[in-house]
Parts: structure tokens; sequence; C-alpha cells
DNA sequence: GTCTATAGGGCGATAGAC
DNA sequence: GTCTATCGCCCTATAGAC
């Protein structure tokens, strides 16, 4: 139904296309609709399959290796599945983006990863308090790397855009790691303006 | 209506509770609801205000301020509002943290304060394609530290935590900056699970 | 497969604030 | 007069229960 459905919402806009109007188009009932998908939007969000290959690849990595390579071994593993499908998946996103409803399913989609790899990275040894933000700042570097994957036009390997998107990373924090700075001036700023409303 | 909905969400489940019964205890009817708020999940994130005060306060940090600490700075902002009010803090965020519905509806509108502070680093005169990175390592960065300051025992504050959990982040990916390192054996293992499907 | 409650939109009416 | 908040009624589709 998944085909269905995209080419459907596509055409029409998602709140204009029923869950009876998919399922026919697939040759199947609404009752059959339902008991696939948890709800609507589901037909596009097919279970977790790349949240589980995420995890595995990481868990799969050697134990030497740290925690960050560990991660980019996962994401990269993800990215393998996109790699050689860019248009359909292409297609899919700008479904999603052009639908609130559809993004907001995707968001806890990507967060059902960070849970995921939170878990893995402490199974491989990483303190809790470290996995939970490796976790979710890799999530959210994957998210940068598949905008500029989907946003460039030439095929770039997503794969390379995940490494150079995670370079640069260290690029803007770089100056950050030794400790707090002087921030007075901003935090002044800041509380001037909470303090007129 | 939020408080209405807070205790009936809380007291019977966001499943179990109708939109009218929300607006009753509000003295109020279910059409007014729905004016009042596109859906239902809404009664617990009105609007975004939260968003705006983040991008304001990036705004208006001094000229000269490196992105990440100009961040830092509208975080801090940010956290001044939560600081004072820990516990209804704290009992609203056991409410959606107990409800996926919710809990999708949190990561939109954390996806939407990215979207601000993307803009805000592009207009503060960050190049493109790092404003998204930033803006959006930042939200996880901010999403790691509230956690954090949510099971903290003790009422330490969220400000610190945030410049902490900031640096910690420098000390995770210090070593992936200067550039790719030979992650062969990783992704082998990675491509070996893959094609077992 | 059938039945039903609820979400949530459309349209229009009313009433107070300015 | 306009603008804005409230409410009434009717409708369809979602999604759960049976």
């Amino acid at each position: 139904m998944h085909e269905a459905a995209l080419e459907l919402f596509g055409e029409r806009g998602y709140a204009r296309v029923t869950a009876a109007e998919v399922a026919e188009r697939a040759g199947l009932t609404e009752r059959t609709f339902f008991r696939h998908f948890a709800d609507k939007r589901e037909v596009l969000f097919d279970g977790n399959e790349l949240g589980g290959l995420l995890a595995a690849a990481v868990a799969d990595a050697p134990e030497g290796v740290a925690p960050v390579e560990a991660v980019v071994a996962g994401l990269e593993a993800v990215a393998a599945v996109f790699e050689d499908r860019r248009e359909a998946v292409a297609r899919r996103a700008r479904v999603v983006e052009a639908h609130p409803e559809l993004r907001e399913r995707e968001l806890a989609k990507l967060a059902s990863w960070s849970k995921a790899l939170e878990g893995v990275l402490v199974g491989r040894g990483l303190p809790e308090p470290d996995a939970m933000l490796l976790a979710e700042v890799s999530v959210a570097v994957f998210r940068v790397a598949y905008r500029r994957w989907l946003d460039g036009g030439t095929a770039r390997e997503l794969a390379a855009i995940i490494r150079e998107t995670l370079a640069g990373l260290g690029g803007l924090f770089a100056h950050t790691a030794p400790g707090p700075r002087d921030l007075s001036a901003a935090r002044a700023g800041a509380a001037a303006r909470r303090s007129d409303r």
C-alpha cells in the first residue's frame, strides 16, 4: 500500500485522501489497512527496519572501535539502503515534507533511532550520560546529512556526506570544549529581552 | 485549558479523555476547544513561544560572539523560563512522556525550534550548510540537558547542565575532526548483516 | 465484517469590545 | 462599523471495539 499511498498523497494531499481510498487502490479494504497500520500515517513509515539496522550495525562494530566510529559505521549501513534508491527516497521525502502530520511521524521515527542507538551504546560500554548525548547528536547529524544529500543536485554519496558533516561538527564546537566562557554580555541581552514581556 | 487538560490526561490517560471533557472542565464547549487548538494535542503545546524566545535571544547576542556562544545564550534564555517552575515543568513532562501522541508533538515543536534557530544563525552570517547543523545539534544538546535536568534529583541549574553537556560534546567528537579513519572492518560487518535479509 | 465514538472541519449565529 | 470569542448543528473519516 506504500506505493498507493505515495501516489494519492502526492496527487491530492494527505488530508484529502482517505485510508479507504489507499486500500482500494491497493485492491484491499479499509479494514485491512488498519489491520496493517496503527494509523493512517504509518503507511509511509512501515515499522522501523532502519532503526533496527542502525542499532544492529553499531552493535556489530569491532570491540576496540571508539563509540563515534561505531556510530558512523551504523549510519553508513543506513545510508547504504538509501544510496541506490535515491529517486524513490527523494519522492517519498517530498511527500512527507509537504505534510505536517507526516513530518511529525518522521521525527518520531528518528527519535526511536536515537533510543535504540542509545541502548546499543550503553551495551558497548559507553557510560549513560554520554550515550544519550552521542545518540541524539548522531541522529541530528544524520538528519542534516540526509537533507544535504537530497538537496545536492549531484548524486554525491550519502555516506561521504555523513562523514563530512560529522567533521564539520568538530569544527563548529571546537572552541567550546575547554569550558564555559564569558558570556555575560550575551546573557544580559537575553535577560533584558526576557524581562520586557 | 492547559491546566484542565494536564489534570485529565494525568488521571485517565490522553486517549480516554475527550476534547469536550477538557473544554467542559474549563467552562467552555468542544467547539471552542477546536477554535483555540488545531487539534487535541495542541492543548499542551500552545503556540511556540519558547521557539520565539530562543530565536530572539540568539538574535540579540552581541555581534562579535561566535555562533555556538550565541546559541548558548539563547538556550539559557529558554532555560531561565523553566528554572523557577521546575515542578510544573516536570509534571507536564511526565504526562507528555507517557503518551506517544504527545511525545510526537513535542518532537515537532523542538524541530520548529531548530528551524527558527537555523534562520537566525543564517541572519548572523553563519553560512547555510553549517547553520542547519549547528541548529539541529544545539537542539539535540538541549534535549539531553533537559532530560538530565529533569532526572537529576537535586535542583541543579538547567543552564549549567546545558553548558556542561555542550562541553561533553566537544570531548565525544574530538577525535573525528581530523577526517575519515579506516572503518573498513566496521563497514564489512554492517555489509554482511545487510546482505542477509 | 459490522458498529460506534470521537476527531476535527464547514458554515453560520450570537454577542461583546473597540 | 469591524474584530474576535463563543457556541450550534451537521458532516465525514479515523480508529477502536465487538
